[in-house]
DNA sequence: TAGAATCTGGTGCGAACGCTCAGGTTTATT
DNA sequence: AATAAACCTGAGCGTTCGCACCAGATTCTA
């Protein structure tokens, strides 16, 4: 993320509008968790967070632009959990596959995927994918060492995402023993 | 799809009528494919197709339907597509990779992304979704004969489908090389 | 303490939205 | 020719939308 963390703006006003941008980011993720990207306005994430229309105007020139930081804020969250995943590679696929079949809180993957499609048409947030693709890439690199194998890990990790928000009900399990079973035929332990 | 051959309806108001949900059909997938499912709406498919806005209520309730309607298409054509690739494990990977990697008709391809998206939060898309993927496990079980296996590749030509919105200018080739490397190391070739 | 920067909430405009409805046109049936 | 069914539309109602504008409160700097 470009923001700097809060707490160290000398600046007390300053401080106390990231906070207040803070504030509107988690509406947002509110009202994208309950009914999806489509449903971002500018008075409904006000409504959400208690405050009034202006103010979400103030923070951001436009609507898009607090989408665009919203979902720039939930990718840097999965890539920085992407790099802080343990080394040893069964234990980075379980805790992997707990970060894509988390049931309840699916918010965060389903705005994730949005993220990705929205991608797809505006320009302001390709960065954001490619972020995302070297992530991924560069946690499997050490599992998957063929570049070749690992484009069709990372294409599945992507279905994976996909699928967690289209089934509710997957579980941690499946997608740890899919996750796995694609690892062990395609990275080091397959190589001759 | 649920609808009849419009032509091989008798009655000649009806066939016209089918006649005019085609119309307005088409409407929706090029408002689609320029702006997105989110800005499809009542009047701009009405003025995309050149009819009186009255005329999509008349045929559908509401403008839910008719994305509804239109995703569903699509998905049609997917699975009738999927299950028409040739049987030999080469070809059929490369016509599919065709049908994923298409520069400038996207549409189709983000359109069935979006359906996906759309499925997570709407029920009426929930068999569309599971439609597909069975017809993708189907397809693939020939070549991928053990389910866990399959599984990851299922996945992956999910992945292939949203990076392929993402990512204009992906080349069959490139796809192809994915999805084939995926096939022989999880399917026939890989069996001990 | 003065002044600058930042924040806040209220009001309102123009546009687009979904949807209803009364009434007119076309096509099929009898 | 008469009746009915299906198709089609323009007008309009009520709502929501994004955004602009601004007066006043708050907070920091000098």
């Amino acid at each position: 993320m470009n923001g700097t963390d809060p707490e160290m703006i000398a600046d007390g006003r300053r401080r106390k509008g990231e906070r207040r941008r803070r504030l509107l980011l988690d509406a947002v993720m509110r009202v994208v968790e309950r009914d999806g990207v489509a449903a971002v306005s500018q008075r409904r994430v006000a409504a959400e967070a208690g405050v009034a229309p202006s103010a979400v105007t103030y923070y951001y020139a436009a609507v898009d632009d607090l989408l665009v930081d919203a979902l720039t804020r939930v990718n840097d969250t999965y890539v920085a959990a992407l790099a802080t995943l343990p080394d040893d590679a069964d234990a980075a696929l379980r805790a992997l596959a707990g970060m894509i079949a988390v049931g309840p809180e699916r918010a965060h993957v389903m705005a994730e995927c949005e993220l990705f499609l929205l991608a797809a048409r505006r320009p302001a947030l390709r960065p954001q994918i490619e972020r995302w693709n070297r992530a991924v890439d560069a946690f499997l690199a050490p599992h998957v060492p063929d570049p070749d194998d690992r484009a069709g890990v990372c294409a599945a990790v992507d279905g994976l995402f996909v699928r967690a928000c289209t089934e509710p009900g997957l579980t941690v399990e499946e997608v740890y023993r899919t996750l796995s079973r694609l690892v062990s035929r395609n990275g080091r332990a397959a190589l001759r």
